[in-house]
DNA sequence: AGCTAAGATTGAACAAAGTTCATATTTATT
DNA sequence: AATAAATATGAACTTTGTTCAATCTTAGCT
């Protein structure tokens, strides 16, 4: 093993890149089988079928059923978190940057709704799943999240009578309550309507009684 | 069938009672494995052999796993109304109704667990869940929160510039949030912990801004 | 180019669990 | 007590995730 690591390093970065496209191969169509329904009626013959290629190989890249089905959202997620980044960049108060979060935070789901059924719906829901290797993803929004609304408590237009966690908690909880329900509503309306006046409604109950109307 | 009907009425009410009895024993002990593991993961062998009867006879009882699983909500979400109905008489303002509602519902999950994990981490995420007979039980519940916010609005501390169906769906959101992070923390700490703190927080959003701490 | 060994792929066979059904048992009626 | 109806049973069936021995493909070497 050891042995071909030192004698041919071009060679191992294409096999591993061929490995990794497998990978994706099934992943993609993991994401199609998954997100068309859900994890129990989803069918790994269905998924290799998709892929183009036998049962055995998918057990070859995942470990079992589970293990493909919580690969997913890793991806997914870490890009959610670095357009966000981009989103944010620039904007220099936390109101207006936790503004711009909720409104980037429906608007990507609204436009991967596939990817928002599973991890809505399934993964966010699964005690297993809080301690598998693809929850670091979303620990870094939630990370960023407390980060931004210290700033606003620091900056005096968040309460401050109150811990960072149990505002993020409303902030979060009142997100994926609202994805959740436009999914099981089979996303009838428009995840981003009333988008101001909702923000508005949880914003009220978080900032600081005397930033009164300062952002209004 | 109908002969047997004129003929014996006392007779039929036992026959039904002891029909309703064998399927209480049956939910219960689904109650019992569904709710230490989830759907997919409880067997319906298990199930059977709590009840100490065979697996053929509860498909005389229910069309199917998904069937059985899905009559567990039904009683106890009643029972749930019910009782609520019994906190909330006597209390006259929508304010602590509505808090008196919070504490209430926080509390019922503190002290039914199983239950919990059954109705928020299972049924609340299966859009079949949502055309099943049992969902009208959790609809009364709903049907009486947006009730007792339109009373508010009415009282004027609820504002009212915005739809009783958006602010329900901030204070239902945060409770369903709450509850479903202490199952998947694995009820490590207590539910009704800071409960003042955070109703503040949620109804601070909804309050009407004319009522300034009438009620604080 | 051809050989060899390692790696990747396959799909038949296996195991586990939901569901069915012919048979057996219990209960109710006359 | 006899008969019929209702209920219960568990072995057999079906489906689906998973394994594994056999086959095919690819990379490295002469």
């Amino acid at each position: 093993m050891s042995v071909v690591l030192i004698i041919n390093k071009a060679k191992i970065l294409t096999v591993i890149k061929k490995k990794d496209l497998r990978k994706q191969q099934i992943l993609q169509a993991a994401i199609e089988v998954f997100g068309k329904s859900n994890f129990q009626s989803a069918s790994i013959s269905e998924i290799a079928q998709r892929a183009n290629i036998a049962e055995g190989t998918i057990y070859q890249y995942f470990k079992n059923k589970e293990d493909l089905f919580f690969s997913i959202p890793a991806q997914k997620t870490e890009a959610f978190c670095d357009e966000l980044d981009l989103h944010i960049e620039g904007i220099h108060d936390a109101f207006n940057k936790l503004r711009k979060l909720t409104w980037y935070y429906l608007y990507f789901f609204k436009t991967n709704p596939d990817y928002a059924r599973i991890l809505m719906l399934e993964m966010r829901v699964n005690k297993s799943f809080f301690k598998s290797r693809t929850f670091g993803k979303v620990r870094v929004f939630n990370d960023k999240v407390l980060e931004i609304i210290k700033e606003g408590q620091e900056e005096n237009f968040i309460r401050n009578d109150m811990e960072g966690r149990v505002i993020r908690e409303v902030l979060l909880g009142f997100l994926e309550h609202r994805v959740t329900r436009w999914l099981l509503k089979e996303e009838k309306y428009d995840l981003l309507a009333n988008y101001g006046e909702i923000f508005d409604l949880v914003f009220n109950g978080i900032k600081s009684p005397n930033a009164e109307r300062r952002h209004m």
